[in-house]
DNA sequence: ATCATTTCGCGTACTTCGTACTCGAAATGG
DNA sequence: CCATTTCGAGTACGAAGTACGCGAAATGAT
């Protein structure tokens, strides 16, 4: 029926090892998938199309189809096979701060490695095992520590909140300058730049164009950029632990 | 030259009032950008084509390019025009936890009655007068506390990235639902609870069970939840700043 | 008033996408 | 060796963005 169809991906498992009649499968769901992280990482997700990623793989577009369902799924798959590129020890260390720190920090690795990464992941809710994983230490950083797992939850989306975010600004005018086919430099100069330009000599918005010209930040590189933000985050929540639990500040 | 549809569409204002030869615009960007709201909100960006828009006017899909560069420019329209629904006073007033309250509030009323607003946020760079006009009572809430520009910008942010990932996740499912086609209770029952109980029945990730399981917010209204998460990005943001500024906790 | 010039409206058509359908090839169990 | 099942992949369809070009309309100059 229908109904087979409108199951979640992670509950539609490839079935590999079978004994029974029929042709044995000559691809697979992760070969199908490294082929279209790999291009997506080269030429952006749009360029991941299922014809490519079929002639990455030597075949037809609809071959694909035998071991996903749709292309949505594969972004699913996608997801999950970069998040398990994060590295993270199988037990929290008790320490809070290094915990959520480790969290952060991997996710704005992978997230540069695959600049498609974060816009797929704040555009679709999913839940595959790899972010499952990654997920359960988080929470695992700060159990322990007398709070209830609905605090325990808002302070690490609160974190994941940041780390997404400032994932997409590093990223976003760079991909924006890839989508339209200019190199960066260029299209700064030539595009952002008159622009803003014009926003900060009108005046019409005084702190933006303070943030502008008086950032001392704007010459710092982006990994303190992002170290800064995040101490701001973890400060935040340290400064709301129960008493005598919120370690040192940055 | 190809130079000229390489500027931002912020720079390539419609020329309306015009004294001289030839035929006048017969449509305008604001109706264009008013019809595309319009389609997106009842049926969803991805129905927010161009010969869809242009069927709302009357017209065919060419006609639109007299107006708009390319798509992606419409979707820069639609979202300022969706930025100037908030409604702020045009002066700060000095209670800085009450001005970001209202920019978070208001930006979430806004992201509600248009569910496309903040996956495009949040997918591309843009700013257009509006979002500059939001960005700036913002800055000005924070305005004379004793923070540099960088520090009023990082809360800023701190504070804009919680309201969006909350809109996201506020959405995110129902977004999907709909997307798929499911009415989102069915949606809710047959696709995502089944995989959720797997997981949870698995016992492989105890904390995210819990959270499932013994979340008591899980209860409260969305409003109420959206609140909670607000207050602990405010609660840390009070913290940090310069002693006596901090102002009332909620 | 007439005409050259400029701009607008929009139909046609091309490319590229996801994917439904179909059928022959291959692999197994009896 | 054959019935059954599964895979590979070609063909094709609908819908998307948009390049191109032409006739209609609106103005200023004569």
């Amino acid at each position: 029926m229908s109904d087979e169809e409108l199951i979640s991906i992670w509950m539609r498992p490839e079935r590999l090892e079978r004994s029974g009649p029929g042709r044995r499968p000559g691809y697979s769901r992760e070969q199908i998938t490294r082929a279209a992280v790999r291009i997506a990482d080269a030429e952006g997700v749009e360029a991941a199309t299922m014809r490519r990623i079929g002639g990455e793989l030597g075949t037809g577009a609809m071959s694909l189809y035998r071991y996903v369902p749709k292309r949505d799924d594969l972004f699913d798959l996608m997801i999950d096979l970069a998040m398990g590129e994060l590295e993270l020890p199988a037990e929290p260390s008790g320490d809070w701060r290094g915990g959520l720190s480790l969290v952060a920090c991997e996710t704005r690795a992978a997230g540069l490695r695959h600049p498609w990464l974060t816009p797929l992941l704040s555009g679709r809710p999913t839940l595959g095992p790899q972010l499952l994983r990654v997920h359960e230490f988080a929470l695992g950083a700060l159990d322990g520590l007398g709070l209830d797992i609905d605090e325990m939850t808002g302070y690490v989306d609160m974190v994941n909140d940041y780390v997404h975010s400032a994932i997409r600004r590093e990223i976003g005018w760079l991909e924006e300058a890839r989508r339209t086919g200019l190199d960066p430099e260029r299209w700064k100069r030539d595009y952002i730049g008159p622009y803003v330009r014009q926003i900060v000599g009108s005046g019409a918005y005084p702190l933006f164009g303070r943030s502008v010209q008086e950032s001392r930040t704007a010459h710092l590189s982006p990994a303190e950029r992002f170290r800064h933000g995040l101490d701001r985050v973890l400060n935040g929540i340290g400064a709301q632990l129960p008493a005598g639990r919120a370690g040192h500040r940055a």
